[in-house]
Formats: C-alpha cells, sequence, structure tokens
DNA sequence: CAGTGTGTGTTAAAATATTAACAAGTTTGT
DNA sequence: ACAAACTTGTTAATATTTTAACACACACTG
C-alpha cells in the first residue's frame, strides 16, 4: 500500500515567503537575552562579530538570521541594541506577556516554576497544577498548586496557548490530550516519552536524561583523527 | 587580517571514518529507552517501521542511523533488542556506569540530581557541591552536599569526566576553570550564559529558559500556507 | 566633500542532514 | 526447494543549514 504524505517539520514562514529553521528560531532568544544584557550596561551600538563573541554563533549566522526577518542593522555601524531587542520581541511573539501552565508540582514542577518565575522575564507562570492531593495546599513563590479539575476553566478563561508538563511518563499523554481539548498549542514536555498531538500543536521535548545520556559520548575519546 | 580557522563542529568519526553528526548522537539515547522499555515487555525482535512509531523518527532514518555503525539488523525480521541494546551501550558509552558530578545545590540543582538518580538508569551521581555553606548539609536522597573545595580530590580520585552545573550565571565560567583544570571533559550546562572551554571539552547548554522562549515563538501564528 | 574604514545584507558555494529508492538477505508457507 | 512477503543496509537524490565572499551603505576624517 502506498505511505502516508510525510508532515515532517511544519515549515514556518517568514513574512517574505521564505522558510524558517527550528534552528534559527532557537537563536532568536539567545540574541535577545544578550541585548537584555548590553542594554543593561547601556550599549547602544553591537556589531554582529562581537554578538558573536557572546554568543558563540558566528558573525555571518548572525547577520543572516537577523537579514531574514528584515534589515535591522546600520551598515558600517552594526545594530542599535534597543532597537533590534523590540524587533526580536515582536519576530519571537514575546513583546506580550505570555502566560503559561504548568502540569506536575513534584520537584522538577516546583524547580522548574520557581526558576522561570525568578529568571525568565517573557513569560509569567499562570498556575500550576497536580493530580495529587497532598501537592494541593503546596505554595511555589506564592502560587499555589491546584487540583486538575480547575485546569480546563482557567486555560480557557485566560486564553493561555502554552504548557509546560514534568508529570511521570505514564500520564503524560492523558494530559496532553486534556490539554490540547481545552485550547493549548505549544507544550514543552519534560516527560521521557513520545507524545501524539494534532499537528497544529507544537511539542518541544526537554529530556534531560537524553541530554546527559547523549554528552557522555562526547566525554569519553577523542583521540582526535 | 586573516581569520582563524573554523573549528566550529568537531567532527567525531565512527569506526569506518564517516562522520557522525550532532544529531545522530543525540538521537542514541532516544532508541536506548524504548529498547529498555521493549526489553522489558519481553519484545525480542523489532522493526524499524515500529520503532519509528515509537520515536517519531522515520523508519528510514533509524535504519540510516543505525547502519552508520555497523549492521545489526537481520533482513527481514529487524533488529533484536537486546543484541541492538548491547551495541548502542558500547556506542555511547553507556556499557560503564558513568559517574557524574552536580555543582550548585539550589531548587534546580536538587531536582535534577534527584531526578537522574532516580530516572537514569546510565549515569551515577557521585557528588553534589555548593559554596554555600548553609546547603552543606542537605542530603538529596542520602547524597550530601560537599562544600567546594573537596570537589578536585573527589574528581581526581575517581577519575570523573562529567559534570552537571545548575549555579548562577555569574559564577559559572569559574566552575567552569575549575572543573576543565581537574579534569572533567564535558558539562551540562544550566546557567543561561555562554561558556567557554578548550575544544577537547564538550558543553551542553540546556537553557531552559530558551527552551520556553522558542516555543512560544510557535504557539502564536500559523494560520497555515 | 572626497576618500577611507568598517560592518551590514545578499548572493553564491560548500557542507550536512534527511528522504527516497532499491538491491540483497531472511523467514515462512507450501 | 521455491516463491512470496518482509525488512534491512546502501546508494542516490533532495533539502536544509552553514560558511564564505563581496557589493553596498553609512560614518568619520581631514
Amino acid at each position: 500500500m502506498p505511505r502516508e504524505k510525510k508532515p515532517q517539520n511544519p515549515p514556518v514562514k517568514d513574512k517574505k515567503g521564505s522558510k524558517t529553521s527550528k534552528s534559527l528560531i532557537k537563536r532568536l532568544p539567545v540574541y535577545l537575552r544578550i541585548l537584555d544584557n548590553l542594554i543593561r550596561r547601556d550599549v547602544d551600538i553591537i556589531s554582529s562579530r562581537v554578538l558573536s563573541d557572546e554568543t558563540g554563533f558566528t558573525a555571518e549566522q548572525i547577520r543572516k538570521d537577523l537579514a531574514t526577518f528584515g534589515a535591522f542593522g546600520t551598515r558600517g555601524t552594526g545594530y542599535n541594541t534597543s532597537y533590534l531587542r523590540e524587533k526580536l520581541l515582536k519576530i519571537t511573539g514575546l513583546d506580550k506577556q505570555i502566560r503559561i501552565v504548568v502540569v506536575g508540582s513534584g520537584h522538577l514542577g516546583k524547580a522548574l516554576t520557581r526558576y522561570n518565575i525568578l529568571k525568565n522575564p517573557y513569560v509569567e507562570i499562570a498556575g500550576i497544577f497536580d493530580a495529587n492531593p497532598d501537592e494541593l495546599d503546596n505554595e511555589i513563590l506564592g502560587i499555589k498548586v491546584q487540583p486538575m479539575e480547575d485546569l480546563p476553566l482557567l486555560i480557557k478563561e485566560q486564553g493561555i496557548k502554552v504548557s509546560m508538563i514534568t508529570v511521570p511518563a505514564e500520564v503524560a499523554q492523558e494530559v496532553v490530550d486534556l490539554l490540547v481539548e481545552n485550547g493549548i498549542t505549544a507544550i514543552l514536555n519534560f516527560a521521557p516519552t513520545k507524545l501524539r498531538a494534532p499537528a497544529n500543536v507544537h511539542i518541544h521535548n526537554a529530556d534531560l536524561t537524553i541530554e546527559l545520556q547523549s554528552l557522555i559520548y562526547y566525554s569519553l575519546e577523542r583521540e582526535k583523527e
């Protein structure tokens, strides 16, 4: 029988109609973080070369990345940090405050919630949820753990689109189903399992064991060449 | 002046001399996890097609990945789960128990340590360290937080090569320097900052704010086409 | 107000990675 | 023992991503 069409990477297009790759999109928040730092240090202008030093990406790649969305720099001078930051905020969607929900208030869920509250200026934790009744009275920096029953209403009332899940692998799929049902379109998954969702829902896997395990490959050898 | 040679991606070679990509290496632990599950369920033979269902990678890619390191399957049949697992363990270096050290025992450090103790069968936490004296008596699943002074000796005595760091960005570089000085060759960095290290030291960045921020890009639009 | 230096944006080339196609083995059934 | 049904491993084609090269624009200097 004929194989079904490959959906694979849903190509994302910029204004000009060319394709915008996943790897590019992942670099944008890095630029943003560097720009925040520079602006804090009152640096007004920055060249791709210096951005390269700060980010570890090549200057060529940085210029190419930025040029994908428009001509934000000044030839002979560089990029205006505040102007570039604003443009990048718009492109990434981080210009508006984004509210997200966390599902799973185990140790990892708590730590990640706290981490984002403290360190992620672009994201606001709208709620944290857990199925375990014992968790219900716990607070993470003032945010109370809520029962799963309250999740649908909160998502819908606040029009939340993004969620982070740190639940056991065994229940991850049903949590995803629930989230999708209620309008979530992007999920950051920390459970070490493959999740299924409709094509219009984006799932990023942040499996920390895999991160560490693949690193070990590089720790071994390399009696070079 | 002439630009220096691009070191960029240090190409890793397999036995046959062809290049082994970073993306491939990151898929290996995924295969390994699936195989562990299959073996637990007493599945002896698995086809690339079924592996595709379980992992989300295409069957073609899986066959290609595995063929990079040798011919582990049987035509007409599939792959023997236990045999393939053994081979992959050898390739990734996870056949021997790997000991790692964690630096930074804040909330995230504690959660990640706990997580790996419980969920990562291939890695053993040899120690967790923190500069803050207040942390010193804390225990994470029986592992006591130790002062930074004890770090060099432990690394050297046990020949540890891999470390995970969850310290504030401000001190991350000096921690890296210390680790490298004492023989660490691979670092998983959770601090939101670019770190410098000699070319033979591998640093993987696991910046969780970036993960979440780049996801937001995908949560917005996509009035398709 | 030319001339020079600097750094972007763009286009072309090279390197990587993914997808597809298919030949070559294996097993199973008859 | 042969044919049919499968599924791998390999080679070729395609697509994507990265790197390089350079023309073009601006700023500064004298």
